[in-house]
DNA sequence: CTAATAGTGTCTATTAGACATTATTTC
DNA sequence: GAAATAATGTCTAATAGACACTATTAG
């Protein structure tokens, strides 16, 4: 190897150009609650590699573009859903020699989630919400089994400890409807008084001071504290 | 963009260098429990950028050489530590414009846990260990104080709901210094009687047969069952 | 015997789960 | 009134934490 006299000199004779570098892109799992289901959005790809087949939305860093990586995935989850401030949190990186055909790739998986309000369809391209079990049954491009797998994971295990869920309702919600979207996600039932003192104790909801009803008694509507930030709790639930 | 009429003919004239690719590496957050303290292993960097600085270990994914990320990980690991098997975990993935002087750059941070017999110091290279108190009062090269803190961060916290602290030992042990190693990695004492409660209730762990004394009575040695995998429990500690 | 360390017994406070009860609405 | 949903009261079982106690070694 050359040597330098000072950083500056190194730099000036660096070309990025003169190593092999792996691809690099980023991948999302889009998780919404539609029809009483945990779905994720899923597009058809117009490009090869896996030309028409069902992916992850997701894509190549765009190094000119793009700040950092995760205004990488909120550009791709922006372009697919319309949605600009979604949740969005880094699940794993998955790197090796065999998962794209045009070579050593890698990609850096999100997970987002999204008010069923914001989960529209009526992107320019074809776009589809598909439940967890429809999923699995598709081919789909690449490693994106996997990926989707190990989205879940990271979803259902972190619902056990977190308020995570509460990222996932629109703005305003009754404790019937968090409560649901727990059961929902984990897929079994849980107790109501349990329940609601576990979300009291991490005071992060306020009553808007408005009521919703659906056949009963009307139901308190809260909305999430500013700044809230999701709440981790000692126990599972 | 050209069209293609199979994925054949389109990987045929693919070119991987008509992109620009941010640069990817693997950077290892090594921690050993060395003189009481939780120690983590540096190395002063012998290339620009960031020459003669001390550094946490890793370096470029070589696509030639390495089948998949974690690879990467372990190939850097041994190459500083001699050690084939440690236990490595991923943390998370730092992408942004300015990390890097050479331009947009992205690495990957895994963490390992080396027994202190395994925590050899005589490299080729300089390298050293140091408590979380002195890294920090070092200047790192790039962002690495941050990713020191992130390895941290996800080391304490999983040890408080994890049987993780089990591969930070040698291969044998006894209770007293399992329990010593939590202590020391979340800078707190527990209580003996709930933590070997907590211990059994994963139950890893079988007597080797063997005894080891410290001045007292002599304690049981034991050792991981075979296949044993990382328990998580209900609740933290 | 004392000192040191290993290992156990047991009480208490906390709290998740179960489930019954009351409250408020529409019809 | 009945039916539906919201909200709360209360008992019980599980268990983490506290801490006292017993056990086994060396000297």
């Amino acid at each position: 190897m050359e040597t330098f006299k000072s950083e500056k000199e190194f730099l000036t004779s660096y070309n990025i150009h003169d190593f092999d570098l792996p691809l690099t892109t980023v991948d999302l799992c889009i998780f919404s609650l539609l029809d009483q289901s945990l779905k994720l959005l899923l597009v058809r790809r117009s490009d090869y590699p896996y030309k028409d087949c069902w992916a992850l939305p997701g894509g190549f860093v765009d190094i000119k573009q793009d700040m950092n990586l995760e205004v990488t995935a909120i550009r791709k989850l922006e372009q697919k859903t319309g949605v600009k401030t979604p949740y969005v949190e880094q699940v794993e990186t998955f790197g090796n020699q065999t998962r794209d055909p045009r070579g050593w790739s890698m990609t850096v998986l999100y997970f987002a989630l999204l008010a069923n309000s914001d989960a529209i369809t009526d992107s320019g391209e074809e776009v589809c919400w598909v439940t967890l079990a429809e999923a699995k049954k598709i081919e789909l491009a690449f490693d994106h089994q996997d990926l989707i797998h190990k989205a879940i994971d990271r979803l259902r295990s972190k619902v056990s400890y977190s308020t995570l869920p509460m990222h996932i309702l629109p703005a305003t919600f009754t404790l019937a409807e968090l409560q649901k979207a727990y059961e929902i996600i984990m897929d079994r039932s849980v107790d109501k008084k349990a329940f609601r003192r576990r979300i009291d104790s991490a005071k992060l909801l306020v009553e808007t001071g408005e009521m919703r009803q659906d056949g009963g008694r009307p139901a308190k509507l809260f909305k999430l504290k500013k700044s809230a930030e999701t709440h981790f709790y000692n126990r599972s639930i």
